[in-house]
DNA sequence: CCCTACTATGTCTAAAGTGACATAGTCGCA
DNA sequence: TGCGACTATGTCACTTTAGACATAGTAGGG
């Protein structure tokens, strides 16, 4: 029952005690990367899987009207992770903005469609820079059963994602360069 | 106020006219690969653009308890899509549960994850084969103007998505090997 | 002649995700 | 001392997406 954003909050927690807001803070970075959600998706996701006794928390002094909460994984929590990775994952599509612009390209303007596609290169570019520093600080790739794998595996998708994103951007330059 | 879907549905006619139904079709494959909608979303998503009047119909007799419609684009529907496809796409977020799940991978006993990699390894090569196959129909790049061109640019961008992707997981199953 | 697959349009519900609004304490800087 | 940024939780309204249900003609194979 539990939702796909469910799973993201666990392997969150897997690896240590996190308020919504910490929370919410890696879904921006670097579990952004690949799954995100705002702090009101995740607040309400944490009491359903409270509700299902996946994560318990402890109350502490905090700032605002509320007291924090801190969460945790509890014993069933885990379970439910870890049965749930390698479980087949769901079919789910590419939605991508910038390659339906280019299904549909043909009707504009070369020089419009230059500038766009330069500014993405330069997007990507900017990305992979910052997620070769990222992987520069790694001493090579950490041993499964860490959970420092996870990051370094899931950082090294993000490196050939933006690399085969940058590559793509340079063809279609080069075929607008061609052409116009 | 249109949305992405709209405009998906836009670059579909831009095409030639078509009914709700051959949209969807043409939603699965080849506009599938990085976008897609069910039927019941494309027409109400239909109904709102003619409401924008950036599409007309005519009926014409068909199956069913009702006539069935004839798309097409209006000037209009053209000028809002030529607009939109040089306009900068809204950041969307990578939404990649396998991803999601190497994140969490390291609770997981190495010989199950391997299975889980071989097959979508196994999955990845299949598209890859069926886009080269595909790609193999061109000959070479049309140019830039013709709606070819769309289609084109789109399947390279898939096969150099499903290439990062195969290599990604190839890498993922040489650590499984080193360490378990 | 029956059965299946395909063409074709639509409604309805539920889940998932987005972004604004509301509240309020602490910490550092100017 | 005042102001802005950060910590922290939550609600509400809206849009988007997924999937089931409903209906019905035509074409082709066995």
């Amino acid at each position: 029952m539990t939702s796909t954003l469910g799973f993201a909050i666990l392997a969150v927690l897997a690896r240590g005690d996190r308020t919504g807001y910490d929370i919410a803070a890696a879904m921006r970075r670097p579990v952004g990367y690949f799954w995100t959600a705002g702090h009101s998706q995740i607040h309400g996701e944490l009491q359903k899987l409270r509700t299902a006794c996946l994560v318990e928390f402890e109350t502490a002094h905090g700032p605002g009207p509320q007291d924090k909460k801190v969460y945790r994984l509890t014993a069933a929590g885990e379970a439910a992770l870890r049965e749930w990775v390698t479980a087949p994952p769901r079919e789910r599509v590419e939605r991508d903005e910038l390659v339906l612009k280019t299904y549909a390209s043909w009707l504009a303007d070369p020089e419009t469609v230059r500038r766009l596609f330069a500014d993405q290169l330069a997007l990507h570019e900017a990305r992979l820079a910052d997620y070769e520093q990222a992987e520069a600080s790694y001493d090579g790739p950490p041993p499964f059963g860490d959970p420092r794998f996870g990051n370094y595996a899931t950082l090294r998708c993000g490196l050939g994602y933006e690399r085969h994103r940058a590559e793509w951007c340079r063809w279609v330059l080069s075929q607008l360069g061609d052409g116009g």
